[in-house]
DNA sequence: CATGAATGAGTTTTCATTCAT
DNA sequence: GATGAATGAAAACTCATTCAT
């Protein structure tokens, strides 16, 4: 154990996949550091450790670097929430997980969800992939909430009504994971159980028929 | 008459306050297109139909553009807001009034919601201006919720609560405004009403008391 | 006439025809020193005396600049012969002074013929505008040829035999200019009178009927 | 028969010979294909079916496998007309031989062709290469019209004089053969003949001694 | 007041070339 | 003998910003 060789960090000829992992984690970091315009292809191989040529060599243009970035975050994230929730337990429940999973994912992820949200919501060319993201997201949400309200005794909700009701639980989900971003005191699981809250008696009391009347036109 | 005044369309030589509102639309019209970054003062200045000097001599440089801009959309999505907010009426009206006024802004100001709201793109030098409004929207909405909660007879809520529910309700707001905007079909009436149901009757079960409870963990 | 101003080279702020055509000299020099690719944005800018950004605001990409260099000189070669040819004049003489006119071009302009022919021929995007060039001079030397058949006594010929003889006359003509531009000791007159000679002969006899006949198969 | 040698294909591994030749005939067509600034040594190595670094031990540097093809296809083309010109034969028959072993090459082999003639492209370092190629294939087409001019008659021409008359019948080849590469239903014979025929007998009356004239200038 | 002319600095991207295995 | 990994250098192109008129 002892005199050994000196180990200096192995620094060069990784294999390829291990290189192309540090690259994608580099740039992620500075996507999110930077915003995809401001990042330069030059910081992201300096935080790489590796010259710009092996980034474009490994990763290409720095629209495909995003994209890569963005489709590594983006399936993280659903791994989150998919690993999290399990078919045979009550419905509550299923939501439960899936709002930790979602919130643990941003908490311990920031720089992934700045990426995910803060710059390729917007962006022309990835706001496609984003839009595909959330489509699953939602999708599985809507699932969760139709489930809820059969099992909550409530009459089967319209399709529309439930995706609908999903968007905007995503969408209240995505502020709030942008707030907890920039507030790294707060914690991820008090988030998800006041968001819980509000969803689900909200959700119930709406879907089980009561309704909200505006007094004049 | 030989050699009168060459009457030349008074197109050019306005005055300079209207000359300034006129970059600042055309600044707000590109920022949403583009996005901060991508941006180019070139094209800000065409929008305007004006020369890039000029836009520098009044408006000064990219940022200051930007943070007028920030400014100004904020100044009016607030307006949007408070204008049909009447103090006197019942607090579930108020909400509801504040939530048509605010869907009533994002739906004919898109671009103006998009520089305050897409452009959060975390470090730039601006993104203070950005959050300080975008703070002051969600105080505004939370606002509201209290006094709605207290008048429906709710205990006083802790203001941290509100506040996140403000930004859930924002966000709930955004994401269903986005989602009409793919629907024209839709009835946006319908929309906020039911993103009203949502918000209120949830809201009111939470604060009142109920609370939904993991099971687990 | 004493104690002018001592005229420094007038050098900025030139009216936007003025650069363009500097810029348009200087790049075809540079072009036919460098070749297309080899030559740099940079070095055009520099030997126009002005900023690179200059050169793309005022004439675009590379390779519009490249095209217009290749349009100028064309349409300056097209000039040189159609200037010098009269409709009125003998079919020979026609001929001649039609040759004259581009071995004339040739040893004037160097540069401009290295444009033309040495860059443009092979490459893809511009090989087009040089055939259509090619075409036109294609088609002028065929009249020519045929109306000196016709005033040579000869029976009318068949339009292809024209076109095929002037594709072998433009291409001999191409290739000894070629060599002529590499040989500025060489007297473009004396080129001139050398093609004219084999030219005229050759397709009188040919075109009158005699037949070099290969004695096997 | 456990642990022979395990019988790989033998793809790799081959004697230095073929490989070369391999990696030249694959640079001769990216050359043609690209022209030698825009060739790639990746797009080369490709090609070959073989990783850069072996073209680089093998052939040397960028300019030093330009060199090569060159040779090689200057070589070959010169073959290619000697092959099948014999000393006793009629000159004229020797004129219609080379011309039509010329043709065939240009034919056959057109990324040869374009190496060698095309890239004639003024100041890479290798010009002078391409110079003396070119120079030595017009020398033999120059010896062959001095042949065919004694042969048949004529007073012994001056050697610039067949020089340039050889330049300008490469030059109609050439044209010739671009114009038949684009009209596949033309006779390649009878595009010879009917050069071999403007040649013979233009060269034949020229170096007879019968001169066109200007009549003015 | 208003603008065409001009540029320094920085971006993405490619390429010939070389090591270490 | 053969190659995957790696890079320094340079090229095309853009942009915020400023004079001189």
């Amino acid at each position: 154990m002892l005199a050994s060789v000196p180990s200096r960090p192995t620094f060069k000829r990784l294999p390829r996949a291990v290189r192309e992992q540090q690259m994608l984690d580099a740039a992620v970091r500075v996507f999110a550091r930077r915003g995809f315009h401001a990042a330069s292809m030059d910081e992201i191989a300096d935080e790489a450790g590796i010259s710009k040529p092996m980034v474009y060599a490994y990763l290409g243009s720095k629209d495909d670097l995003f994209r890569a970035c963005v489709n590594q975050e983006g399936t993280r994230l659903l791994e989150s929430i998919v690993a999290v929730v399990r078919d045979d337990l009550p419905a509550d429940e299923q939501l439960w997980r899936g709002l930790r999973g979602f919130f643990g994912f941003v908490g311990a992820h920031r720089e992934g969800w700045a990426v995910l949200y803060r710059q390729a919501s917007g962006r022309q060319p990835f706001a496609a992939d984003i839009a595909a993201l959330r489509g699953r997201i939602v999708e599985v949400v809507a699932g969760m909430l139709g489930r809820a309200v059969l099992a909550s005794g409530g009459t089967e909700a319209r399709e529309p009504d439930l995706t609908a009701s999903a968007y905007a639980l995503v969408g209240a989900a995505e502020s709030v994971a942008d707030w907890l971003a920039d507030h790294p005191e707060a914690d991820p699981d008090h988030s998800a159980a006041r968001l819980m809250n509000f969803t689900w008696l909200g959700a119930r009391q709406l879907l089980q028929g009561e309704l909200w009347q505006p007094s004049s036109a």
